[in-house]
DNA sequence: AAAATATACTTTGCATGCAAAATATATTAG
DNA sequence: CTAATATATTTTGCATGCAAAGTATATTTT
């Protein structure tokens, strides 16, 4: 091959792209069992951390895309883990609030992590850090 | 919050979601003006490296979806970037190989990784290759 | 060799990710 | 205060990623 920066085993992207995607397969046995998809997952999660906040502050915390969290909001309202309503002060903005059965939720979703940890014997705690560190640094340079 | 394990900063997946849809988002760039998308770029590299493979090999390669694959082929052919032949030794498979248009791409496509690379100034090239080896060990628990 | 099974792809339906346009409400400029 | 502009969110159209069903061709079983 003419230009070896062009080999696929030397991407980065193409690595991250595999290990993204098989993650969150890996999540999705697990998560099937919630009926949450991934994304709605990570909504879930920043909305334990903190409840009845602004769409845009869970765009920003999950870095999902806004036109897909319209649909992903719908669908889990559908579902009677969150509401939504408009913020009073400023109309413009939506509030999301989790609903019981979102709370309660939580109970269940406190395995999963460890269940998914099992599934990467290969990587140790130190190297699982490390790696966090590196894709922190990464990810500062997006945006 | 009850369960610091479900905390979003405590999540290996979520920094690999974000860096992954990163990453494909700055090359946008630089595909747009090739007229490729991410995965087709991740064909074409696969193409230049070896021409004549089954989709099958193909699939491999690159660990795109099979579905989404035939889509992504055929686009690449109404392009003229590649042609799709039967495989006279066993009709069931089918072999994808480069055109004219896709061969000479290939010097288009060389400057990019060096482009890409300046988008990610906080990481040194050792901490990248660092990068690769763990992400590496993640891949290999996949499947 | 006919039936059962496996392999290689394609098709379908659903859930995003993304860019760009549209809508509604606030804020700022003149 | 009205026009211009900015902000928050939704809508639309296109390109995957994925699971499951469907199709065509090979291979294996019996």
């Amino acid at each position: 091959m003419k230009y070896p920066q062009l080999k696929l085993d030397n991407q980065l992207c193409h690595r991250l792209y595999m290990a993204s995607n098989g993650i969150a397969r890996a999540y999705r046995d697990s998560l099937n069992q919630l009926g949450l998809t991934y994304p709605q997952y990570v909504v879930m999660m920043a909305l334990w951390e903190k409840d009845q906040i602004s769409i845009a502050e869970l765009l920003e915390k999950t870095a999902i895309d806004g036109g897909a969290m319209t649909q992903i909001l719908k669908k889990m309202s559908d579902k009677a883990l969150v509401s939504i309503t408009k913020d009073s002060q400023d109309k413009r903005k939506r509030l999301v609030q989790l609903e019981a059965k979102g709370k309660a939720m939580q109970d269940q979703a406190a395995d999963i992590p460890s269940q998914i940890r099992c599934r990467f014997p290969s990587i140790n705690e130190q190297q699982a850090l490390q790696l966090i560190e590196l894709l922190d640094l990464v990810n500062s340079d997006l945006n």
